[in-house]
DNA sequence: CACCCGTGGTT
DNA sequence: TAACCAAGGGT
């Protein structure tokens, strides 16, 4: 396999077929891309297209980013999860602004000693908003890489990666790293999914090995799923006598860290007198557990969980303005509007 | 390496 | 419905 030849094929289908209308395309520019790539782990184009566009009028560069406050950025960045994305986007915008004067280092080296910025994004920034020759290595870029090059097992494991990325780098042309980059990405996204690809149209598919082989339903292999326990949490609505409600700041780090949420029964059994379900439990899906979320009106025993650190009366006007997840957020707007 | 970390859409 | 899937990185 010649990189060129498989490039010049790639480029030439992304001219026709690629996405060149992307928000984060036009204008292009390094913080635009970088904030594109990390609200883009693990989720798809359209679930990022709001939460980009209401990003950028808000925070249009690094300067503005470095500077918003948290309960901003959480707000923001409600409801697109994987919170810890946003605090490292908030470390790494200060550390650009403090260490890099405000402008983005374009090596894939320092990059990825920026805080949310593994091997695979750094070369994402690298490529598009540098024109650098980088490799990426996406889940989009890992389902073409292996079937056309016949790798067989799960990319997890890290022999499967390591090969993958070797793939990766012998591949890359000398020109056009940008439009190449995306166009790996586009042709992951489009046509070489993961059920039923579009071998028909594919410019590849000459010499695609899993296509040879009739393995494109195995490669690459999936992980290896574990069964997700189920957990289960009365979360307290409490009024005051204004009719607020009240909310606690969750921890820093873990589940939801940063955000705001209704206190849970198991941390404040003591500070609470009396209990009565508000209706049906509402089930939410983690990446490793299940949650059922029991809504749940609570009177205090006393005013001490009220005055804790991080505990705060809100209305309910002013709660759904906050940095909520999603699942607190519809028990909010079911139980409390 | 195993686990942690969300959410919405499909099958 | 449960399972699976979608532009990973941190610990």
């Amino acid at each position: 396999m010649h990189a060129e030849h498989w490039a010049a094929r790639v480029l030439a289908w992304f001219d026709v077929n690629g996405r060149h209308d992307l928000p984060w395309q036009n204008p292009r520019s390094p913080y635009r891309v970088w904030v594109s790539e990390i609200m883009l782990q693990q989720t798809t184009v359209s679930a990022v297209m709001p939460y980009f566009q209401a990003f950028m009028a808000r925070l249009p560069d690094v300067q503005a980013l470095a500077r918003c406050d948290q309960d901003e950025l959480m707000s923001l960045w409600s409801g697109l999860g994987y919170y810890a994305r946003a605090r490292n986007l908030h470390r790494a915008a200060r550390m650009l602004v403090d260490d890099f004067d405000g402008v983005f280092p374009q090596d894939v080296e320092t990059l990825q000693q920026l805080p949310g910025i593994g091997r695979s994004t750094a070369g994402a920034i690298a490529a598009q908003a540098f024109g650098q020759r980088a490799a990426i290595l996406d889940g989009n870029v890992k389902r073409v890489l292996a079937r056309h090059a016949g790798v067989e097992g799960w990319p997890g494991q890290s022999a499967v990666l390591k090969r993958l990325w070797a793939v990766a780098e012998a591949r890359l042309p000398d020109t056009r790293q940008a439009d190449y980059a995306q166009a790996m990405m586009d042709l992951g996204a489009t046509l070489c999914v993961r059920r039923n690809p579009g071998c028909a149209e594919c410019p590849v598919d000459a010499d695609c090995q899993a296509r040879a082989q009739g393995k494109t339903a195995t490669i690459p292999a999936p992980k290896p799923r574990k069964a997700r326990p189920v957990r289960e949490e009365k979360f307290l609505i409490v009024r005051d006598a204004q009719d607020r409600i009240l909310l606690q700041r969750r921890p820093p780090s873990g589940i939801w860290g940063g955000l705001w949420s209704l206190p849970e029964y198991s941390d404040h059994a003591d500070d609470v007198s009396q209990l009565s379900s508000l209706g049906p439990a509402l089930r939410h899906e983690f990446s490793h557990f299940s949650l059922w979320l029991e809504p749940v009106s609570a009177q205090l025993a006393s005013n001490r969980l009220a005055e804790r650190d991080g505990h705060d009366w809100h209305t309910v006007e002013a709660a759904l303005s906050l940095g909520l997840p999603q699942p607190v957020r519809r028990l909010i707007e079911t139980y409390c509007a």
